[in-house]
DNA sequence: AACGCGGTCAACCGCGTCACT
DNA sequence: GAGTGACGCGGTTGACCGCGT
């Protein structure tokens, strides 16, 4: 195997490879059993991933051993050539504006790391992990809670951390002001709450976590009596392909702050015009603000089961992008993307090296848009590599340039004329229905946890407003697992088990938050 | 100077998912 | 349907560094 390292293995390989003592060179049968190098990079396996991937593009991250003789397995490759080598990676502190965006990305989706990676731009998920993790030691040091909008700076109000209702006034203020019915009793926080994470009294599917558009809308108005804890993932996402794979489009600087509302309430389209696109739903996007376009939750609750109802068709298979699934030439050149206060928004799509990983999610698992912006043309990519592309992919649509199916947000047509029409979204159709039927499951699960008081069959009226909304177009989307799509396992390890799982514990590791120390 | 501590960062590990056979 | 490989991703660990004592 070795013995067929190629040439670009032998430049600046050789001491990279050097790394690796004794197991390399030596008999064909030694060579299968290549040691692998842990620990550190080095310059020269640096030089080495990096040509490789110049050259063949991302992806088969194992054929980076086995051609080049680098001594690091694929995981180790992909992970080094994500958060260390690629282009356009950012280095250096978040930005204040990156802290809060980071703290409102996870009060919307909990540890999603390469989710939050993929709306900033540059960052990986591991950096953010890592300024997360700290965040948390931090501020459970000081006693602070976690979700405010201090950006981990000390020249931010803070809420009185010892004063639940204040916090509470604080993060609704500045935060989500959900013109709800008032909860009641006033909710209580404890230091470990959030309250993006709301604890709906609503058993409402649709329900949109830290939605502005939830203050707007009535039919479908759900309380929230309490935050989700702390820690706990808001949701546990379930992750599905598409070959409209588009991340979610979240504006980041408006994203919670009710002040970007606009002036009135959206109107919702009629819902003929709600799109789900490409499964036959056609798609009317308002380009209004941008704050509409966020509320991937939602959206998704939406799709997975409600539009299926209220629109006679079955929702599509419910994608959640992975972190990158953007098209190789996305352009970010919708009106949606392009608002006043988002100048993040441009920066997403052309610089998120997730999205622009076309494929197969955190390091394009095949290939990216990535290198076609600054490599390559994806055109220019190796059979080898547009094979490659498809293989992940639920379908292929050779329609264009979007090699592996993937397509950008901005590249939908909206109408559904365009959309393929194949087998593969047949397929993703029976998906869709066997999600339906799995989400009713879900939700009779839930119910057991959280009492409800909006019926199931109210959702798809629900969907209806909440989509139109929210200026979506949604094939990201991602489903709530059980529970709620709480999932609070993470809370676990804050609090002793004999609190965290005794009562409202539906025997699937859901914990209530009523049960939890510091929550009243 | 030595030590402890906390923060940061890079990398590894384990598991889940998907595609392919 | 089972097995396998590739990949994605979250959690964890350990090295390193700066700072205070």
């Amino acid at each position: 195997m070795n013995t067929n390292n190629t040439e670009e293995a032998k430049h600046e390989g050789e001491e990279a490879l050097g790394g690796v003592t004794g197991e390399r060179g030596g008999g064909a049968a030694a060579s299968e059993e290549v040691v692998l190098k842990k620990g550190p990079w080095t310059a020269a396996e640096d030089a080495v991933l990096v040509e490789y991937v110049t050259k063949h593009g991302e992806g088969n991250w194992n054929a980076v051993q086995r051609n080049t003789g680098l001594a690091r397995c694929g995981k180790s490759c992909r992970l080094r050539w994500a958060n260390h080598l690629r282009p356009n990676l950012k280095k250096g502190a978040f930005s204040s504006e990156e802290e809060k965006l980071i703290l409102e990305l996870h009060a919307q989706y909990g540890n999603k790391w390469a989710r939050m990676a993929s709306l900033l731009p540059g960052r990986t998920d591991n950096e953010i992990k890592n300024y997360w993790n700290t965040r948390v030691k931090r501020r459970q040091r000081q006693g602070l809670p976690l979700y405010s909008d201090e950006p981990d700076r000390s020249n931010v109000a803070t809420p009185p951390p010892n004063n639940a209702s204040h916090q509470f006034e604080f993060l609704h203020h500045h935060h989500y002001q959900h013109a709800l019915p008032s909860p009641s009793p006033q909710p209580q926080y404890s230091p470990l709450s959030s309250p993006l994470q709301p604890k709906p009294a609503i058993s409402d599917p649709m329900i949109p976590l830290s939605s502005p558009s939830s203050s707007v809308t009535s039919s479908h108005s759900f309380i929230f009596s309490r935050p989700a804890p702390l820690l706990s993932n808001p949701l546990n996402f379930k992750r599905f392909r598409t070959s409209t794979g588009f991340p979610l489009r979240v504006a980041p600087n408006t994203i919670v702050t009710s002040s970007s509302l606009p002036g009135q309430p959206m109107t919702p389209p009629p819902q003929s015009s709600i799109g789900f696109s490409r499964f036959g739903y056609t798609g009317q996007v308002n380009s209004g603000l941008s704050h509409n376009i966020y509320q991937a939750p939602l959206l998704e609750y939406d799709n997975r089961g409600g539009a299926l109802n209220q629109f006679g068709n079955p929702p599509p298979k419910l994608l959640e992008l992975s972190s990158n699934q953007f098209s190789p030439h996305h352009q970010p050149n919708n009106n949606i993307m392009q608002t006043e206060s988002n100048k993040f928004n441009m920066q997403m799509n052309h610089t998120d090296d997730r999205m622009k990983n076309s494929c197969g999610g955190r390091d394009g698992g095949n290939n990216n848009g990535f290198l076609g912006d600054h490599f390559y043309e994806v055109q220019s990519l190796t059979p080898g590599h547009q094979a490659a592309l498809k293989k992940r992919s639920y379908f292929y649509t050779d329609e264009g340039n979007d090699l592996d199916g993937h397509r950008g947000f901005d590249d939908l047509p909206l109408n559904s004329s365009n959309w393929p029409s194949n087998n593969a979204e047949l397929k993703l159709k029976e998906e869709a229905q066997y999600m339906s039927k799995s989400m009713n499951d879900d939700i009779s699960s839930m119910m057991d946890v959280m009492p409800s008081s909006l019926s199931v069959s109210d959702w798809p009226a629900s969907n209806a407003t909440e989509a139109s909304n929210n200026n979506f177009q949604s094939s990201d989307v991602i489903i709530p697992d059980d529970n709620f799509g709480l999932d609070s396992k993470p809370i676990a390890s804050l609090f002793p088990t004999s609190t965290t799982t005794t009562n409202h514990n539906d025997n699937s590791g859901c914990y209530s938050w009523d049960d939890l120390p510091g929550f009243c």
